[in-house]
DNA sequence: AGCAAATTAGCACGATCGTGCTTTTTGCTC
DNA sequence: GAGCAAAAAGCACGATCGTGCTAATTTGCT
């Protein structure tokens, strides 16, 4: 009968695969061009056979938004954190995020997606939006920081800047890769994460690398909220 | 009546002011989910009134979208070509880059959302973003090959590896500015750029070029360092 | 001033939006 | 197989979408 599946009842089940092909969708169109009608066309069921699972347009994106970004961190970060600390972990996270996408689980795209479609748009879904890129930082910071406690990486260097500098590099990648299509795109990513780790790399540095502002180091540590 | 700027006609100044209101909604909720009701009550016309001047969705859109492309390029691009060639330009390329969408139109954060929003979707919208960001990305790399030409950056540097590198650290800034709410997004755009521009710099050229006040051109303000 | 042309409003249309009901069909337990 | 709860469909609603056509108004020119 049924195709072995788990232990899910019928309704969890196509609740799940509504939610998987709603982030496939939203990739394409954005968590506002989302519809339920197209979505219900798309999944295979009715309007408001749809509409019974997700209760309503708001629940869906929140779900949506929750779907993908599990899916990115059981893809992406949960597998990066086996890497060995440091720059192995460091490229394991970029090596699965750029897969992102080429492979399955599109829910890497979406949450980026998502970020810039709903920077301007108040409400429950851009809260959510807002702490899970919050998490999505720190753990980035966390990565980083493991490898400066491991002496691989500047004592000085600070782990919210490579942070940022990291997910810009993934940005600029997006950009490349998906908009103006270019092949170069991964490699330059590639080659910016090597600049990026080079620069933070403890020992001696021919040129200096640091931004010209040398206030009083304070702390590297001052990174949390 | 009042004080009539130009010699457009008025249907003209209409059509002017009606999508300048419109890159700004367009700001908030994207290209797609600008519509034609919403922008005509936010232009105080109505609905037929509007679409009078464009004369379809689609019309619209690319008219908004090269709006916003010549906003960013009369405040943003051209003003930094006038400063000198090499980090002075790209520093004021970055400079009046940041000073988007506080200072004045917001052209500059309208292609950015706008390059996220229909990187997956088809038609003569996403045709011409994508040649708009081509003419972004060149002219970018374009200033920094100026201050190879000058000697200023190492000659192996790569122009296209650069522009990439400094539109990711425009969008980690985005990110962290709009959806993050982060007031330290500036300054770290402002290190990840001074980062950028340190690994460009010739290895045998003297820390003189670094010069912090060499700018004595005509309209290129200089606030801070 | 008056008049032609350009600009704007009024109104209507089919489609689709999100969201509720009420049935019908399905899956699961005896 | 019967009975029952869960799932899906059918249908309807007001609102709004993009888009036309026509009528009224405003503007620019002489």
């Amino acid at each position: 009968m049924d195709a072995g599946a788990s232990e899910e009842s019928k309704g969890q089940r196509t609740r799940a695969a509504i939610l998987e092909r709603a982030v496939e969708v939203a990739c394409r169109v954005g968590l506002g061009g989302l519809t339920v009608g197209q979505l219900a066309v798309e999944a295979g069921l009715s309007k408001s056979g749809l509409y019974a699972h997700v209760r309503s347009k708001e629940a869906l994106q929140l779900a949506v938004l929750e779907t993908a970004a599990e899916q990115f961190a059981a893809e992406v970060v949960r597998p990066a954190l086996q890497a060995p600390r440091g720059e192995p972990r460091v490229h394991a996270l970029v090596d699965r995020w750029l897969a992102c996408g080429r492979t399955f689980a599109p829910g890497g795209v979406l949450i980026v997606k998502a970020s810039v479609e709903l920077d301007d748009q108040e409400g429950a879904v851009r809260d959510l939006l807002e702490e899970q890129h919050r998490e999505l930082v720190r753990s980035i910071a966390r990565i980083f920081a493991g490898g400066v406690a491991d002496g691989q990486f500047r004592v000085d260097a600070a782990p919210d800047q490579f942070a940022a500098d990291l997910y810009g590099v993934m940005l600029a990648y997006y950009h490349a890769h998906r908009l103006l299509r270019d092949p170069r795109a991964e490699a330059r990513a590639r080659t910016a994460v090597a600049a990026l780790l080079a620069a933070a790399r403890s020992p001696h540095h021919p040129g200096a690398v640091r931004a010209p502002d040398d206030d009083a180091s304070s702390d590297a540590s001052h990174d949390e909220e």
